[in-house]
DNA sequence: CGGGAAATTGATGACTTTCAAGGTGTGTGG
DNA sequence: CCACACACCTTGAAAGTCATCAATTTCCCG
């Protein structure tokens, strides 16, 4: 009888020897405040597949870095209509949706098994007083989140549903690529259920595109692993605002 | 030739004397804070309709709110493709979409001629650090920001064109009734066209669907004048997941 | 007062959803 | 370890919603 060798065995480590230390919050940081941070932030949460790191009305208890796996949040009205807005990877940073009340307006459901880091609420003001350089990550953080949901709003507002699938492939290949990874070669960490919802399209529509793309050679996909053929035309898809080549 | 008597030529007052204080930053500042806060506001900013209070790729210079008029922010992509984002009424404050880069990540224009407070960039991270109420209250701002995009986001994700409508329509009418006018009766501060663009729909759509609702006599609209005559449906309306009634 | 932008209305067609069925992979319990 | 159940994904056909094109009206600005 072994533990089990999955990540939720991993052993919680530094933020100076985390792997994703450049882009998660501690990318701004002098080694001093570094220190500084480290000591307030909390690193045991292990969150199961389809579980809660929050949920909505919660009360906010900090913010959260994903250290490894995938959270993807998303809100709902009163009728239970629901909208995924945002898929987190590692190092990404999430909670900030509580900002506005002190009670999460959302909720973050891990796609497997995830592991955070916490900033709790209590430590969070006084870090940043006495932090220069986590201010300014904050910020930056901040403006990712609302570039992030505005770039979103473009996409569901003004593209066709092909497009948007194309922007959407073409943002995680950047994403991957800027963390040293290929962005030829990835896996989409949801489900079609959850990426078609985040895209404001029913399922059958996501799958008959990737059908389609894969047809014209644009790209292979094999359940959640996808590659690029052809980076062009997924490009020239993407911005096709004068509809039918 | 005396001057005009438009609100462009209207004298820049206090904070403490603005009738907006409840609703904008100094809300959350005690009376010492405020007049901190006071020195470092600039109040010149007068803005025509149709001009810019910020442009996309502009570096920051601070963050802004609204003292009198109307501003949409836009998005567009290398298509030329637009998104409004958001309407900014008296109290609301912009300028967090350079909190990633710098730079604007949107374009802020003016739909009415329009008076603009401004807190510098250069004393910004001065102040947060000495007034604790301002830091509670940019927080509050900000999670205001996050909380719009995320239901727009829902609204454009998983809503049919009449329900964007009567969901916006309701907002707005929260919005007014909040600030002490009339719930019922109000007038729209954008065009038809930058409200379908705002919705994600066509213009002859959004007037196609007030044309309905004003003969369903749920609403009556001239020009730019709303009066809801039957808020029971439109909150019907605006939830209906469950099509048809 | 005139030109032109803004708004409305109608007809048509494209895109997307919905409903339905079948296939494929995964996980759990025997 | 295998089998079965179930969730996930794909594909097809039909229907609906919404966009586009076009024409007309209304209203605003110079």
């Amino acid at each position: 009888m072994r533990p089990p060798t999955n990540t939720m065995s991993q052993k919680a480590i530094s933020c100076e020897s985390c792997s994703l230390n450049a882009v998660c919050l501690p990318s701004g940081l002098t080694a001093e405040e570094l220190i500084q941070l480290e000591k307030s932030i909390d690193k045991t949460m292990k969150i199961k597949k389809k579980e809660a790191v929050f949920k909505t009305n919660q009360i906010s208890d900090g913010i959260y870095a994903v250290k490894s796996g995938a959270v993807k949040t998303s809100i709902a009205n009163s009728d239970g209509q629901e909208q995924v807005l945002e898929f987190h990877l590692p190092g990404d940073i999430l909670g900030f949706d509580a900002f506005n009340s002190g009670t999460h307006s959302c909720d973050a459901i891990a796609l497997e098994d995830t592991l955070i880091c916490k900033i709790p609420e209590a430590t969070f003001d006084d870090l940043c007083i006495a932090l220069p350089g986590l201010r300014k990550e904050l910020k930056h953080q901040l403006g990712k989140e609302i570039s992030h949901h505005q770039n979103l709003l473009l996409s569901l507002g003004q593209q066709q549903t092909d497009e948007r699938l194309a922007t959407f492939l073409l943002q995680l290949s950047l994403h991957y690529q800027s963390r040293g990874f290929s962005n030829k070669e990835f896996v989409l960490p949801m489900s079609r259920q959850d990426l078609s919802n985040y895209l404001g399209m029913a399922v059958e529509t996501l799958s008959r595109i990737i059908s389609r793309m894969t047809d014209e050679n644009i790209i292979k996909v094999e359940r959640r692993v996808v590659i690029i053929s052809d980076m062009d035309k997924l490009e020239a898809l993407a911005h096709s605002s004068c509809k039918k080549t």
